[in-house]
DNA sequence: CTATTATGGACATATAAAGTCTTTTATTGG
DNA sequence: CCAATAAAAGACTTTATATGTCCATAATAG
């Protein structure tokens, strides 16, 4: 089990945008220089970002990304939702029992990974 | 990112096995039966738990699995990481900066995860 | 209008998980 | 010792997912 490159690649994307002050656009071709990643799916990451809000976007010339106004707002975990959907960890695999022991102590672990990610922002990170 | 069926079946393979009071060996057949899995995929499973002290295997007739003596310390965390391995669940992509901001607040999240299932032992759902 | 930049879809490739098959090794009961 | 039983090991196949490419389309600034 591990974090998808495409969640690095994301985080990454959000604290260059937080860093980058003012509310200039950041083109999909810089971002992807800064990570070395090829633009075109970065572009494919980004594009999730948006459509769940995190960030918005501006086509055309001098266009580009911007994080959302209330973007201090935003943890960790409502970006690595964004890329990796919302699904839990775990799935008990025996006729998928919706008492499973097992799977009540998974769910209980992972609360606690996302209670800490939830308390995470993008912001604390930025602060000079 | 999921956690793999492998753990899934670790986890209630140890739980058979810790139901089934006494010392007497269960084979793969049996376990593989009750979980709906193929004899031969389970007992590479079990095998990792054998490597890794979780278990004692005996081979020939009325052979199988036991718990290992002090089985009721084991912890979720010490199955996950028999099947999973050790490794952290995020790596830093950028030249793999060791002291990447996000890799600290990413590493400090699966430290709670890891608390929790450290904390959460087999034996604690077989009390009756 | 044109250059620029994001979006979308259809692919291609790489990697890892899941599962099978066969042989070998170990152990027990007779 | 022998035969049946059961785990271990290795090579292999299949399936699923992540990663990445290519090209066409849509939107916007100048």
């Amino acid at each position: 089990m591990k974090y998808s490159k495409a969640t690095n690649y994301a985080l990454h994307t959000m604290l260059f945008l937080a860093k980058q002050i003012p509310n200039k656009p950041m083109g999909v071709q810089q971002l992807a220089e800064m990570q070395n990643v090829s633009p075109t799916y970065l572009s494919k990451i980004l594009t999730k970002l948006v459509k769940e809000g995190m960030i918005n976007s501006v086509s055309g010339a001098n266009g580009g990304y911007t994080l959302r106004h209330d973007w201090e707002d935003i943890s960790f975990l409502d970006i690595i939702h964004a890329v990796e959907g919302k699904s839990s960890l775990f799935d008990c695999c025996l006729y998928n029992d919706p008492k499973c022991v097992i799977k009540e102590v998974m769910l209980s672990a992972e609360e606690k990974l996302e209670n800490e990610l939830r308390n995470r922002k993008i912001s604390d990170l930025v602060k000079k």
